[in-house]
Order: structure tokens, then C-alpha cells, then sequence
DNA sequence: ATGGGACCTACAGTGACTTGAGGTTCAAGA
DNA sequence: TCTTGAACCTCAAGTCACTGTAGGTCCCAT
């Protein structure tokens, strides 16, 4: 069991940019190749050697993947990281959208909270064939309330 | 505009069965490829032919889909109801396993609400350089906080 | 007979990665 | 110096639960 290599405060390996961040190699590997994450040095026997900007900015990415923001708004917040003489409007309108989203999603997550709730709390144990369980999934009026044009949407999904 | 064919009370089309179960006829064939739907009778012409236990077979699908049940358990339920004489343990162990799920995700849900919140709220307009947004974001010390090893998992997924 | 909506198959694409195969490099210990 | 084996490399495919597209066929009211 050996130290990580070319580890210094400086310059370190994948593998030690993912420990300090807490993301997987492959994900940054990953990252690099959609363009997130700026393509780094290369040790002679082809192995990527990062500095603190890649550190930097990875944290960044994180942080904004771990809010929900999806990649295409991780991406235009880097954009205006980049630019800082910008007004920062879009960072808001991005930032209050995906709030909206995590509230949105709360509320439908709320609602099915209750109704399986209620589906377990109703089963008391016996037969499939009477099971209170069974029998709300089968229950062609069941009460979801979401809108006609919304009504499968992403229930299952609920990504932020 | 012609009414919708062979639409009789015990025998439909796949488009109708769309209406009715609020599924896009795609899906419909999809869980017939996949196993979940068993393969309807077809008219000379090669179009489905559905009857009532087709309809219910679905709605009880949908309905364990907008509840956030990932299909293998919609499989295990299915198998379920197919064998009323068997014990509902597992049905119960399903249910309240989903229910954990959407729990666990109402709690990380509303952190990332909190801070979503503090977020747009600490912007106050200007340029990108000073946007308190980008800083949160930036900032290598922010206050989430999942436990190790599940850090960076699903944060962004939050899938049901 | 015709028009056109509804249907058919087959395949590619989505998001955000994850997993696997198969091979190479690096650094520590002998 | 050599060996060992963890860590690294690339490329490709798989995941989940669908959605979308292309290009054709069928059905049935008019």
C-alpha cells in the first residue's frame, strides 16, 4: 500500500482530485470529455496531472450537480464564472428555477409520501389476495391529482 | 375526423387504451417488449387488439409508476396479484421500502431548498464577479451535509 | 376510391453517469 | 535494479424508463 503519486499541494493525480472532491474517476474523466472540466497535463506515460483551478472548479461543478442544477446549467454558471464583468441576472434566473423545480418536486413528493403511507399503513399482513396494498394499486379511481397534461410527468423520475 | 376504431366496451385499440390509462401508446408497446404487458391479440392487419384485463393490468402499472416504484418492483407486485394465495409480506416489504425512498428524498429535498433559497436570496443584482450565487457555489467549504459515503449520490437524481 | 389519422417496426437518443474489458504506468519495498 | 500491484489509461457498452424519428401500412368514414 503505497502514498498517491505526484502528490503535492500543487499537482495531483485523478485519483486524489476525486478523493478531495468526493466525485468518482470516471465521472471526471467524464467531465473532461463533455467539456466541463478543462483537459489537464499529462505525465510522460499519459497519466492527468491537475493544479488548484482544476480543483476549483470541479468543487464548483459539485456543488452546483449536488443543488440539482442539470449539466447544461452547471455549464452556463461556469460561463459567467468565467466572465465576471457580467451582470449576473442568469445566475439568479437559474438559480430561482431550479428553487422552483426543488419546490415543485417537494410538493409532489409530499403527496405520494401520504399515499403510501396510507397503502402500509392499511396492509395488515394475510393474504395477496386481500392485500389493502394490492388492492389501491389496482384501484382504477385512485385519487393522484396531477393535471391532465402533466399527469404521468416524471413521477417515477422527480429529478431535480 | 373519424371516431377511434373497433372500440367496443371489451375490445380496444392501443390508442385507446392510451386515453384511457393516461399512457403514450409508445410506453404501451414498450412494456409489452419488456414483459410487464402480456402480447394482445392482433387484427388481421397486424394492429393490437386490447381487452379489460389489459386496461387494469396497466392502470395498476401506472399507478405503482406515479408512486415512484421502479419497475422491477412493479414486476414483483404483478407477480403478486397473479398469485393471490401467496403471502402479501413481500408487498408490504415493496411498499414501505418506496416509502423510505421518498422520505430520504423529502429530506434532502428540502436541504437543497433551504439552500437554493439563501442562495437567491443573498444576490442582490449586479456583476457576475461579486454574485453571491457563483460564491456559494464556489466557495470549497459549503454546508452540505450528507453523510461520506453517500455524498454525491443521487443529489442530483433525487429519482424515485 | 380516397384521404388522412392511427397504427406498425426498428432504431437512435435522452441524462448523467457507471461498468467492464484489456492493457499500461507509477512508486514503494526487497 | 527489479518486482509487485494499485492506480492509471482508452474505448465501448450498459443503466433506467422511456421518448422521438423515419418510413412505411392499415382502417374506415366519406
Amino acid at each position: 500500500m503505497h502514498h498517491p503519486p505526484c502528490m503535492t499541494a500543487q499537482s495531483f493525480s485523478i485519483g486524489e482530485l476525486g478523493r478531495r472532491t468526493r466525485c468518482k474517476v470516471q465521472t471526471i474523466r467524464w467531465y473532461e470529455e463533455v467539456g466541463l472540466l478543462p483537459s489537464p497535463a499529462r505525465t510522460e506515460g499519459g497519466h492527468r496531472v491537475y493544479g488548484p483551478a482544476h480543483l476549483a472548479r470541479l468543487d464548483f461543478i459539485r456543488h452546483a450537480r449536488e443543488l440539482g442544477f442539470p449539466l447544461d446549467a452547471v455549464r452556463a454558471l461556469l460561463a459567467l464564472t468565467d466572465r465576471p464583468e457580467r451582470e449576473c441576472e442568469e445566475a439568479h434566473a437559474l438559480a430561482s428555477s431550479q428553487l422552483a423545480v426543488v419546490e415543485d418536486k417537494l410538493r409532489r413528493l409530499e403527496t405520494l409520501r401520504v399515499e403510501l403511507a396510507r397503502m402500509t399503513d392499511a396492509c395488515r399482513g394475510g393474504v395477496a389476495g386481500e392485500c389493502r396494498i394490492l388492492e389501491t394499486l389496482a384501484d382504477h379511481s385512485h385519487g393522484h391529482c396531477a393535471s391532465p397534461e402533466h399527469a404521468a410527468v416524471d413521477a417515477a423520475g422527480i429529478t431535480a
